[in-house]
DNA sequence: TGATTAGATGAAAGAAGCTTCAGGTTAGGA
DNA sequence: TCCTAACCTGAAGCTTCTTTCATCTAATCA
């Protein structure tokens, strides 16, 4: 088995009518399906072809290796996530911090567990085929995503959106793995959601409340331990005020 | 290559000798190097057992296959991270919630880190070889050490600790995954550790505080949204009384 | 309808690495 | 010192899958 050095190589051949068009389909399709019935290791090329209803030769009319293939299928479902993840971004702009997380948790989750099987089929997949590189650029649509939504808010987010992105962002995926991995994600998915959401709010109003207090953290000799509690006492005593003053959102 | 249906078996002699002993840690050393300098791809049983100093025979002494090889590796980091946490997890008993979840914060990344290119490179092998079988082990030891630690606080956390501890790990996880994937990991290591502890305060804080105000959540026809938003509320207000009673912790 | 291009086929070549095993070497007790 | 068990060796067998390519069929257009 050959399984050269591969590049993130697209279809060797475009289709161009309609029948090769549904070849190219059926292939994709039928790469998961191998995938979740046979699992990574009795996934060949030869058995996608047919299950897809059609020969190798055809897979390989479309697909210049096995690898290819995969990150094929891999870029697809990740393209879904991280597509309804933009979208809800862009509608949640201009709303509350909390609005936002919201429906950005609820949304990612939803578009994650839509085929969970499938995601946990293609974590096993990601490792080998670069997948880590389709994953990354993934990650950084996502992040830029909730950056450009975060910076539309009108209240007093003091923390870089970057690093405000990345925590939720970490946070999100890490969770959302745990619970796939976990043998029972239905079961768990709406508690973990409603407190995925808790934390992501108690993050943000700290976070909304941080430098506007007075001085605080930034005096003084403390330990970066110490530092940062006060960062959070600050930040709560900031957000209650601003609570009162709101009295509801959305 | 016959890559058959592995169990998870130890060992097939166990070191008698002194100089076997050394082959089996040589070998299990050897696999990470090599899995550092050639890659998953590059790593043949013959390469490690050439990088370790013995013949591929001596290799297949100890381990019946190449599979149950990388499980030990895998094993081995994994357990050296938990080994880490449920470390810190026994030495906070008692403390505050601010506390534990500095230390073990702290702890893990440093953990994690310590061989942070290790990581990155057993994430690869892990799908293969049952990995998530073992991670999960290894996260339910992580998780069961968190709640532990998490009971034998003073203050009123509010919200099932198991709960609590899938959050943190989920969070602490996912952010410290990201981080080491994303290439530059020494440079964001502090930024992140910072914040991450800020999360998790903020998450604490708000937790802590839940159900201690009176009503509140549980009344009323709150869509989960709003009722999401409204516990964050409430958990927000109890907390900065709290603080002001406490003065400082540690 | 004939020519041309797109698309499909599948047997078989080739590769590559895992694993074995028959035979050598070393250690340690009697 | 001798013997036995533990330990080590590495060439070669074996298996399995990827990928090719010569050939065939279907669609499109003049």
């Amino acid at each position: 088995m050959p399984q050269r050095s591969q590049v993130l190589l697209e279809p060797r051949k475009s289709p161009v009518q309609a029948r090769s068009a549904a070849s190219v389909d059926a292939i994709l399709e039928a790469t998961l399906q191998v995938l979740l019935s046979a699992g990574k290791e009795r996934l060949t090329t030869t058995r996608v072809a047919l299950r897809a209803g059609v020969s190798v030769g055809t897979l390989y009319q479309y697909f210049p290796n096995k690898s290819a293939l995969l990150q094929a299928a891999l870029r697809r479902h990740l393209a879904e996530v991280t597509d309804a993840v933009e979208l809800v971004c862009k509608e949640q702009k201009g709303r509350t911090l909390r609005q936002m997380v919201t429906a950005l948790i609820t949304a990612f989750l939803q578009a994650k567990m839509r085929d969970g099987k499938a995601s946990v089929a293609l974590y096993s997949v990601s490792s080998d085929v670069d997948g880590a590189k389709i994953a990354q650029q993934m990650g950084t649509r996502f992040n830029k995503a909730i950056v450009r939504m975060l910076t539309t808010t009108s209240e007093p987010l003091t923390t870089d959106p970057q690093l405000v992105a990345s925590m939720l962002q970490g946070a999100m995926v890490g969770v959302s793995r745990r619970m796939l991995e976990s043998g029972a994600p239905e079961q768990e998915l709406d508690t973990l959601r409603r407190e995925l959401i808790f934390v992501a709010c108690a993050y943000l109003d700290a976070c909304s409340a941080r430098l506007s207090v007075p001085v605080a953290g930034a005096i003084g000799d403390a330990d970066e331990e110490l530092s940062s509690e006060r960062r959070a006492v600050s930040a709560i005593a900031r957000s209650v005020a601003q609570e009162r003053r709101n009295g509801q959102h959305r």
